[in-house]
RNA sequence: GGCUCCUUGGUCAAGCGGUUAAGACACCGCCCUUUCACGGCGGCUACAGGGGUUCGAAUCCCCUAGGAGUCACCA
C-alpha cells in the first residue's frame, strides 16, 4: 500500500484565517493518523495577490499550532520546489502536451473581449461560457500567431455531452453533466499556471494520495478529472469539506476581520484551545469527548466522520475550552502569561502578581479579559454607593456605613499583614459584634475594590492592596457614605 | 438562472427503521458561599414542510421551501 500523502496549499494573501487553519488541520490529521506524510505547498501563481510576509505568518501559525510538515519550501522533500511560483517552467511543456494530444487548445481572445461578451451574456440573462471559438483556428493560423508574438492563453478542450461522475470520501458518489463544463484557463498570459491546473500537476507529481480541500472545489473537480485522464494518471482519492461559517449565511472570511488566527492569539486565545476547538467544527469523535490535545486528534481523527453541513463557529465555545485549558495550565505557565497583561493596569503598582495570579487562573477565560478585572487594584474605580445596598447580605448604605466604622479600628490595629491574620481578626470582630459575615466583609470589599464582582473576596484584597491603600479606601467609603 | 451540496434545540452535535431523540456551549432557576465565580442539582428549547414505502420513520424514496457553493487569465 502506498504511503498516504496529504497536502495544505495555501496562497500567500494575507494572514492565516480560521477555515483555512482547519484545513490544514484536517489535512494534518488525516495524514499522521495514517502515517502518512504532510506536504505544505505555496500556491503563489496569482502575483496580484501576493502580499509580503505572508508566507511567514502561514510557517509560524503552523508551528505554532505544532502541525509541522514533512515537506514544504522551507524544510525541503524529494519533490520541490514547494512554491508554484519557483515551478513556473514546468507546467507548459504538459499544456501543450494535452494541446497535442487535442485536449487542450490555444486561445488568443483578449481578457477585454471576453469581459465584454462575458457582460452581453449576463445582460441577456445568460450564463456565458466560452464558445471554444480559437479551437477551430487551424494549426497553421495558430502557428502564424505564436510566430508573431500575439499573447495566448491555453484552455482546456472540455466535452460538452455526457456526464462525469467521481467519488468523494465525504460527499459520496458526485455526478455532474458535462455541458456545464467551460473550457477553463490552464495557462495564463504570462506564462503562469492558473491554480486549477497547477494544482493537478503539482499533487500529481508530488504523489499526493488524498487531495483535501474546501466544497467550493466540488463543482470544479470533474474538469480536473478530465485532465488526469487526459494525461493517464491515477485521480487521488478525493476528500472535500464543509466551510467553517460565521452564521448560518456567511463564511468565515478575512472580511470579518476578525477571523484571523493571530487576532485570536492576539486576544490571549491558547493556540492548544483553537485548534482543540476548530477540529470539533465539522468533525467528531463519534463519543461525547471534547478534550485532546493534537495527537490525541490523530489519534481519533476519522475521515468518516466529517460532516457535510457547514458549521458555524462559535466564540463563545472557543473561549469556554480556552477557559477550560487556563485551568489546567500549569501555574507558573499562566504567571508567565499573564504577567503583561497585568502589567498594562498594575505596572509599578507594587501588586503582588503571584498571589493575583493564583486568584485570576480559574477565573481568566481569555486574556485580554484580565486588565478589566484586576485594574481596582491599582486604582479605586468611581462607584456608586448603591453598590452596599445587596439583598441577601442585608446590607444598605447605613448598615454599611456602621460596619465600616467597625471594622477600621481592628484593621488598624493588625500589625501582621497576613491573609490568615486578616482573616481571623476580622471574623474575631464580627463575631463579638455579633454580625453576620455578609454583612460585613460584602461593605469592606465595595469599600476597597468598587465593584460589585472581584476576583477574590475581602481579604484576599486587602491583603492585595496593603494595610495603607486598604485604609486608604475605607476612609473614602466612609466620606462617601457620611 | 443552470448545475451541485446541505437542513436534528440559539450554536456544535449523537443518531444510520423500533431510543423517554444523547452530550457539550449558551441561557434560566435552586443549593453552597465573605462578592463574582467554581462546584452540585434541576430546567428550557430540535428532527424545515408535505407526500409516500413500512407493522413502525429523524433515519429509505419523491416533491416543496430555505440556505450554501459554483459557473474568473482568484485560489
Amino acid at each position: 500500500m502506498t504511503k498516504v500523502r496529504t497536502r495544505f496549499a495555501p496562497s500567500p494573501t494575507g494572514f492565516l484565517h480560521l477555515g483555512g487553519l482547519r484545513a490544514a488541520l484536517y489535512g494534518y490529521l488525516f495524514a499522521k493518523k495514517m502515517n502518512g506524510d504532510f506536504i505544505l505547498r505555496i500556491e503563489d501563481t496569482d502575483q496580484e495577490r501576493f502580499v509580503e510576509g505572508a508566507t511567514e505568518v502561514i510557517y509560524d501559525t503552523l508551528r505554532d499550532c505544532g502541525m509541522n510538515w514533512d515537506e514544504g519550501p522551507d524544510v525541503g522533500g524529494d519533490y520541490g520546489p514547494y512554491i508554484q511560483s519557483q515551478r513556473k517552467d514546468t507546467y507548459l511543456p504538459y499544456a501543450q502536451q494535452l494541446v497535442e494530444s487535442g485536449h487542450a487548445y490555444y486561445c488568443f481572445c483578449t481578457k477585454e473581449e471576453l469581459d465584454e461578451r462575458r457582460a452581453a451574456a449576463e445582460a441577456r440573462g445568460e450564463v456565458f461560457k466560452y464558445d471554444k471559438h480559437c479551437m477551430h483556428l487551424t494549426k497553421e493560423e495558430v502557428q502564424a500567431k505564436l510566430d508573431a508574438g500575439v499573447p495566448y492563453v491555453i484552455r482546456q478542450n472540455a466535452p460538452t455531452e455526457g456526464e462525469t461522475s467521481y467519488h468523494d470520501e465525504v460527499f459520496g458518489d458526485m455526478t455532474f453533466p458535462n455541458d456545464v463544463l467551460d473550457d477553463m484557463i490552464l495557462i495564463k498570459q504570462d506564462g503562469m499556471p492558473t491554480y486549477n491546473f497547477a494544482n493537478v500537476i503539482d499533487d500529481h507529481l508530488m504523489g499526493i494520495t488524498h487531495v483535501m480541500r474546501g466544497m467550493e472545489y466540488l463543482s470544479s473537480t470533474p474538469k480536473y478529472n478530465l485532465l488526469y485522464n487526459a494525461f493517464g494518471w491515477d485521480i487521488p482519492t478525493y476528500i472535500h469539506m464543509p466551510p467553517v461559517m460565521r452564521d448560518a449565511t456567511h463564511k468565515l472570511s478575512k472580511r470579518d476581520g476578525d477571523a484571523y488566527y493571530s487576532d485570536f492569539v492576539n486576544k490571549g486565545y491558547l493556540p492548544e484551545a483553537i485548534i482543540n476547538y476548530l477540529a470539533l467544527v465539522g468533525w467528531n469523535p463519534g463519543n461525547d469527548r471534547e478534550f485532546f490535545t493534537l495527537e490525541e486528534l490523530v489519534e481519533a481523527f476519522d475521515v468518516g466522520r466529517i460532516n457535510k453541513s457547514p458549521g458555524i463557529f462559535d466564540v463563545e465555545k472557543l473561549t469556554w475550552f480556552n477557559w477550560e485549558y487556563i485551568r489546567k495550565m500549569d501555574f507558573e505557565k499562566y504567571l508567565a502569561m499573564v504577567t503583561p497583561w497585568f502589567d498594562k493596569v498594575l505596572a509599578g503598582k507594587g501588586i503582588d502578581y503571584r498571589r493575583l495570579a493564583q486568584l485570576m487562573q480559574e477565573r481568566t477565560e481569555v486574556f485580554n479579559r484580565v486588565p478589566d478585572m484586576v485594574k481596582f487594584l491599582g486604582e479605586l474605580p468611581e462607584y456608586d454607593i448603591d453598590l452596599y445596598t445587596h439583598k441577601k447580605m442585608k446590607t444598605n448604605p447605613e448598615v454599611a456605613k456602621a460596619a465600616l466604622e467597625m471594622v477600621k479600628p481592628v484593621i488598624e490595629g493588625i500589625d501582621n499583614w497576613t491573609e490568615e491574620t486578616i482573616h481571623d481578626v476580622l471574623m474575631a470582630a464580627i463575631a463579638q459584634a455579633g454580625l453576620k459575615n455578609g454583612a460585613v466583609l460584602w461593605p469592606l470589599r465595595i469599600a476597597i475594590s468598587g465593584q460589585a464582582s472581584t476576583p477574590g473576596g475581602a481579604i484576599e484584597i486587602a491583603w492585595l492592596l496593603g494595610k495603607e491603600e486598604t485604609l486608604r479606601r475605607l476612609d473614602a467609603g466612609l466620606a462617601k457614605l457620611a
